[in-house]
DNA sequence: ATTCTGCCTGGAGTGCGCTCTAAGTCAAGG
DNA sequence: CCTTGACTTAGAGCGCACTCCAGGCAGAAT
């Protein structure tokens, strides 16, 4: 049938996944039926490969395997379900808006935690250091 | 020996680990030795919670436990790896930091296609909706 | 004296997301 | 004709981070 398009192995050259996850994410339902040359070999479009991307940005943003499922068996549902699908997008906005928000805090205080630290072995390392010295950062690093 | 200090459920509320992933944690070294009571009981004090909130936000951005396993002993091994431990925390802290722009930028990409399909619904649901309209909101979503 | 609760241990089990293997098909090149 | 190499499938295996279980003990309450 459609034997023109990217091979298996363009496909992942192209988005960065391997073949195995090509398969395994077709397999596991999270593609828009990829169509087949004569051999039986898959054939990749530029449809198929922005997907593809689409759903790797899920991934990156932490959306499980289970619910991008959901949304692609959504979207080959065809119309109808416009806003099921935006729903699903809008809520892992969201999350990780909340996750991004979270990290950024707790960042923050890995920061503060350096900076502390930093300090201490500029003052252990001046031009008068003591041998209790270095005891001290060792405690502060239970802090 | 030390009979008092927080049990490990005491330990597990304040910090929201369960004590499932306290023993676990400790089991895998992650923990600066906590103390027991003379039953065998472990004992947290305030300085163990505090160590346990500070690899709870290195977990929860991203660093392995293997990682925090290798930080850990070197606090544990005392004085004299500050410039070590230091660097730990430092890389990470890049990792994170490129972690989170790459995140945003996904999310950004993600917003980009919920906007689009909101005006595409928008315009399904307006005062002159022709019943070809879902088609093309379906059609969009593969882009 | 028994039961209950909360802890202990070593080790097994779980869910996720890949990642890889084995055995087979197919087409091109030597 | 035979090899090479890229592909196919079903299914097994793996690493991570928990999560739970069985069996046991210690102390308080009934």
């Amino acid at each position: 049938m459609t034997n023109h398009g990217l091979t298996i192995a363009d496909a992942a050259a192209r988005t960065g996944l391997t073949v195995h996850t090509l398969r395994y994410y077709e397999r596991d339902g999270l593609l828009l039926g990829v169509s087949r040359a004569e051999s039986g070999h898959r054939r990749y479009t530029e449809h198929d490969l922005d997907w593809i991307d689409l759903i790797s940005k899920l991934r990156a943003t932490g959306m499980p395997i289970r619910e991008i499922r959901r949304y692609a068996e959504a979207v080959r549902n065809g119309a109808g379900n416009e806003r099921e699908r935006l729903e699903l997008l809008a809520a892992h906005r969201e999350r990780v808006r909340r996750n991004l928000a979270e990290a950024m805090e707790h960042l923050a205080a890995i920061d503060r935690k350096i900076d502390y630290h930093t300090g201490a072995i500029a003052t252990c390392e001046g031009p008068d250091t003591a041998l209790s010295e270095p005891r001290r950062a060792a405690a502060a690093d239970r802090r």
